[in-house]
DNA sequence: ATAATAGTTGTAATAATTATAAGTTTGTAT
DNA sequence: ATACAAACTTATAATTATTACAACTATTAT
């Protein structure tokens, strides 16, 4: 599913959450953005728009977007947290040439096993690493 | 499957990795110590033995075992990698209220989907966030 | 309009990791 | 055993990501 800006607006009115000019840029900016940007990456683009943005800023406020529940935290890589708007239930997927993580769907409630029956699960990642088929075609035409 | 201290030297002299002091100390203790430990810990803990011991050694040491395929990166929370000696498949469930980092046997290979076969996949993780049954009692004991 | 509240900003502090260079250990050849 | 080179370790400095803080600004309610 992809979640509209004027969704997510909703969301964040109901959940009480003020609609401040930045949040809704940071907001705008993951769901024209669907791959998976650093803080870095999003400071760097909404500062192009508004001059003062503080990185505190979007710090603050993808933490307000995690906590209700309305952006996802992929720590796919080591040293690099990412954010996803989408927050329904998918895996995603690194490729070690090119840096592109690609979303992919999963049915990973059916494969949790017996032991976990007694465990309360609140958010369920599945990542997987390697090389896109991109990248695989382009060295072997290196070869 | 428990790797042995024993397997593990073997395999470091089969991918000519020299066996120093204190990277066998290193893998002594991820053998020993089978709860995901962080950097910290392992080095804290081996500084009791070593007190010479350098945390840019523990850095390095990890680095060339991880590279080896000797010992598995653990990223399922933000802004704390740990490393697990068992590099075999399974999954990982992290308790949001005590810490402690559950295995759990999954077959994630027959879940992969069809979108993923021309990927190469050199790495899987599957990580869940919750809460595990002793915190679940005691939470209950405590209403 | 005023006061209270929430949000933003710049800066400083913290923490994890990596880079570097000097010192030490280890392995090999003589 | 000795000497030399390569590999490993160490302490320190540098880098990077993130959080803490306090002043400032915008928004909301009265
Ligand atoms: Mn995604
Ligand atoms: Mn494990
Ligand atoms: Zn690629
Ligand atoms: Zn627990």
């Amino acid at each position: 599913m992809k979640p509209s800006f004027e969704d997510l607006k909703q969301e964040l009115k109901i959940k009480n959450i003020n609609l401040s000019h930045q949040r809704l840029k940071v907001i705008e900016f993951l769901t024209q953005n669907r791959c998976h940007p650093t803080v870095d990456q999003i400071f760097t683009n909404l500062q192009k728009d508004i001059p003062t943005l503080s990185k505190t800023t979007v710090y603050n406020t993808l933490r307000t977007l995690v906590a209700s529940g309305l952006v996802r935290v992929i720590t796919i890589e080591d040293k690099e947290t990412r954010y996803d708007i989408v927050t329904e239930n998918h895996g995603h997927f690194k490729c070690e040439s090119c840096g592109t993580i690609f979303d992919f769907p999963i049915g990973i409630d059916s494969m949790i096993p017996g032991v976990l029956s007694k465990f309360v699960i609140n958010d369920k990642n599945v990542y997987l690493n390697g090389v896109c088929p991109r990248c695989l075609s382009n060295l072997n035409e290196n070869k």
